[in-house]
DNA sequence: CGTAGTTTTGAACAACGTCAACGGCTGTGG
DNA sequence: CCACAGCCGTTGACGTTGTTCAAAACTACG
C-alpha cells in the first residue's frame, strides 16, 4: 500500500485525474520499490505482470536481437508510465539507468481499475500518443539522419527532457546526462566510437563543453540546432 | 452523414465499442471521403483538424527533413485510425498511397464525443499501444539492423499485415504490395538502390519471386525469418 | 511505337563500423 | 596519501556497408 499523498509525482502523473476517494482506492493497490541502476524491471517477452509509474530517476525500454545487438527505444524519467497494459507481454525490457523508484501495480487490477476510471484511462491515452509522437519522430532521426545529425538532436532533446523534469534549470544549457557513452549510442543507432568521435569534433568546434564524462554544456544553441537537421 | 449500417469495417474499427444508438450519434458527425492514391490528407505541422478511420486503400504517415529527406513512420490500413486527438498538430503527414477512403470527422467534434464513451476511448487506448508497440520494434529495425535484415522483416511483417486484411489469405506466401521501392526505400530508412538489390540478391538465392513490380511471393519462409535476424 | 516513370545495374566513393591500443578517471586497499 | 586495478572513453588505422551518381532496361500507357 502506498501513501499518495507524500508521493512527489502526484500532480504531474496519470494519477492526477483521481479525486481523494479514488486515489485512495488505487493506492492500496500499489506499492513503492525501489530499483538499483542496472537492474531489470520487466524483460522482453515476459507475460507483462506489473505496470508502474515512475517517482524517482531515469529507466530504458531496450529492444534487443539474438545476438546481442541493442537498441534503446524510450527513456523514462519521473512522472511516466512504464509497463504494457491490455498486452499478453511487454514487448521491450525495462531496465534502470539511474538508481530509480517506481509505483508498481499489478497489471491486471490496474486494468480492471482503470476500466472504472475513464479520466485516468484518458489521461494515459495521451500520454501513450504523446510517446507515439516521440518514438515516431525518434524513427526519422534513425532511418534518416547523420551521425552528426543524431548525436546533435540527442543534446538538444536532453537538454529539453532535463529542463522539463526541473532538475537543471539553473542553466539552459549545461546538463548532467543519466548515462554514458554506450548508452547514448544505443539510443541513436551508432556505435560508441563514432559517438564519441562526433562528441570530441562538436568540443573541437567550440559547439560545447565537457566538463566530465557526463556533463554537457552546449555553446552555441543554434549551431546545434541548425546542425540537427 | 455516414451511413454505418453499411460500413465494411464495422465490427474491426474502433467504433465495434458503439450500441446502435451511439452509433447513430457518432455516424452523424463523421462523412465518408475518397483520397486519390498520392493526395494528402495531413500536413505535418498542420493544426490537424481531423481525425478519421480508415475504409479501404492504404496510407503512409510521413516525416521529414527540411532539405527533403523522408521517412515513413506507419503505414496505415482498412479499420486502423488516423489522426492525432489531444494533440495542437500533427506530427507528421498522411498520404494516401492507394485509392482509398476514409471515415472522417472533425477532431473536436470526436474528442468530445470520445470523453463521453469510455468504452470507444479504451479500443482507441488499445489500438494506440499497439501502434507504439510497433514503432518501436521499427526502431530497432532502423537503428540497429543490416539491410539484408530490414528487407527480409519488412517482407515478412507485410505479409502477415497483408494476410491480417484478409485479402490475399488464399496463398500465405505470396502478396501484392501496396507501394513501389521507394516507398519500401522511406520504411526501412534505405536508398531506392541498396533496397532494389537486396531483393535482387533475394531472388538469386531463391528466397522469394518477383512475378511483378509489386508481388513478392516467399518461397523459404524459414529462412526469410534467419535473415531477418 | 514512343515517352515518361520506375527499377535495375555498375562503378566510385564516403560514412560509419571494427579492431586494437592508449589514456585518464575512480575507487580501493595498503 | 599513494599505488594500482578496472572501467570507460578516446584515438588511430583499416575494412565494409551502403550511398551516390550515372546509365541502361523495363513497364505502363497513350
Amino acid at each position: 500500500m502506498t501513501d499518495c499523498a507524500t508521493c512527489v509525482v502526484r500532480n504531474r502523473a496519470i494519477c492526477a485525474s483521481l479525486n481523494p476517494a479514488e486515489l485512495a482506492a488505487l493506492g492500496k493497490m500499489g506499492r513503492r520499490q525501489k530499483v538499483r541502476a542496472g537492474q531489470t524491471l520487466l524483460w522482453e517477452g515476459d507475460g507483462a505482470p506489473v505496470v508502474a509509474n515512475v517517482l524517482e530517476g531515469v529507466l530504458k525500454l531496450v529492444v534487443s536481437t539474438a545476438d546481442g545487438r541493442e537498441q534503446i527505444v524510450g527513456v523514462v524519467f519521473p512522472s511516466d508510465f512504464i509497463g504494457r497494459p491490455f498486452g499478453k507481454q511487454s514487448p521491450y525490457c525495462v531496465t534502470a539507468m539511474t538508481d530509480a523508484e517506481v509505483c508498481i501495480f499489478n497489471r491486471g487490477s490496474f486494468e480492471e481499475f482503470a476500466g472504472n476510471h475513464p479520466d485516468l484511462q484518458q489521461k494515459l491515452l495521451r500520454r501513450t500518443l504523446d510517446e507515439l509522437d516521440r518514438a515516431r519522430h525518434w524513427m526519422m532521426l534513425l532511418g534518416r539522419k547523420s551521425a552528426s545529425e543524431k548525436v546533435a538532436s540527442f543534446l538538444l532533446e536532453m537538454s529539453e527532457r532535463l529542463a522539463g523534469q526541473g532538475c537543471h534549470t539553473d542553466t539552459q544549457a549545461g546538463f548532467e546526462l543519466p548515462f554514458g557513452r554506450q548508452q547514448i549510442a544505443d539510443i541513436l543507432g551508432l556505435t560508441i566510437e563514432t559517438t564519441s568521435r562526433q562528441l570530441t569534433k562538436m568540443r573541437a568546434d567550440g559547439l560545447l563543453d565537457l566538463p566530465s564524462r557526463r556533463e554537457i554544456v552546449i555553446n552555441d544553441r543554434a549551431a546545434m540546432e541548425m546542425m540537427a537537421g
